[in-house]
DNA sequence: CGTCAGGTAGCCA
DNA sequence: TGGCTACCTGAC
């Protein structure tokens, strides 16, 4: 019997699949799910995770079990549009990525389906990850950073013109530089992470909610916005700028997650 | 065939 | 500042 963990509210399914994380694969119920070098399977039956290949504590942090998930869903309930997306999906959770990983993954994913994305990803990692052996399958870990120097492997992946973000960001930040950014407050580290050849507001966001745990960070993509300006600004045309005041103003310092159930109730229902 | 996809930089008014 | 377009490439 694998290790388990019992935990409420969690839906694995949602958290997985909403689109703020791209390297697992799913079998049925299950999943393998992989992080820089990492390999573990999970499944979830009712409020409980069973897991392999894993610690404990990492899915912990991972998944951000520690959180109050409920106080949090509380806090950004302010209206009956988001009520809808928080009762349908409760159990979602921000998934706490490593910021190298979650960079690069959203600079390939420009004007790219998910399916794109996914493919993108892992030909940079079979191009440039560790070789890793797992249940007698191959897998291959994420590229550290400086790993991705070479510029024609890195037009081999079918990145298009987003190689070349790859290529300049490789050379101009690492983990630790990323890291750094907890320090500063949100605004600052938005700055730093715009600066970065190819990173625009919507990467940089993802990177400070998804990896850095700026939980206001709210990322706007066409999808948001389209949904926002329909929903909450009576059709009006909005720039990103009035958008990020009103969230800020109506979600909160938890508005990353009004972001993330929003997103996700507007994918699954079209308007 | 065109158009479009989970964006951004560069250019011009 | 604000609005437009090219950018690679594969899927419809």
């Amino acid at each position: 019997m694998s290790p388990r963990i019992k935990i409420y509210p969690f839906s694995l399914k949602n958290t997985l699949e909403c689109g703020q994380f791209f390297r697992f694969t799913k079998f049925g119920d299950s999943y393998i799910v992989q992080t820089l070098d990492k390999i573990f399977y999970i499944e979830q039956r009712n409020d409980t995770l069973y897991f392999e290949g894993v610690e404990e504590s990492f899915l912990f942090h991972f998944f951000r079990l520690e959180e109050d998930l409920d106080y949090i869903l509380r806090e950004i309930d302010r209206d009956n549009i988001i009520k809808k997306a928080i009762q349908e999906y409760r159990g979602m959770r921000l998934i706490r990525q490593d910021p190298w990983e979650c960079l690069i993954s959203f600079l390939c994913s420009q004007a790219k389906s998910i399916t794109q994305i996914r493919v993108v990803i892992e030909n940079l990692c079979k191009r440039f990850g560790k070789k890793i052996f797992w249940r007698n399958h191959i897998f291959y870990g994420f590229p550290e950073p400086q790993s991705m120097n070479d510029p024609l492997r890195l037009e081999s992946i079918g990145a298009g013109f987003r190689a070349n973000y790859l290529f300049q960001i490789n050379q101009c930040i690492d983990r630790n530089g990323l890291i750094a950014l907890k320090q500063l407050p949100y605004q600052d580290a938005k700055k730093i992470l715009t600066n970065l050849f190819g990173v625009g507001g919507k990467i940089a966001d993802c990177t400070l909610l998804y990896s850095l745990d700026f939980l206001q960070a709210f990322p706007i993509d066409t999808w948001i916005k389209k949904g926002l300006q329909k929903r909450y600004f009576r059709g009006e045309i909005i720039r990103n700028k009035e958008i990020e005041e009103f969230i800020s103003k109506h979600f909160g310092p938890y508005a990353g997650y009004a972001q993330l159930y929003l997103y996700h109730f507007w994918r699954n229902h079209p308007f």
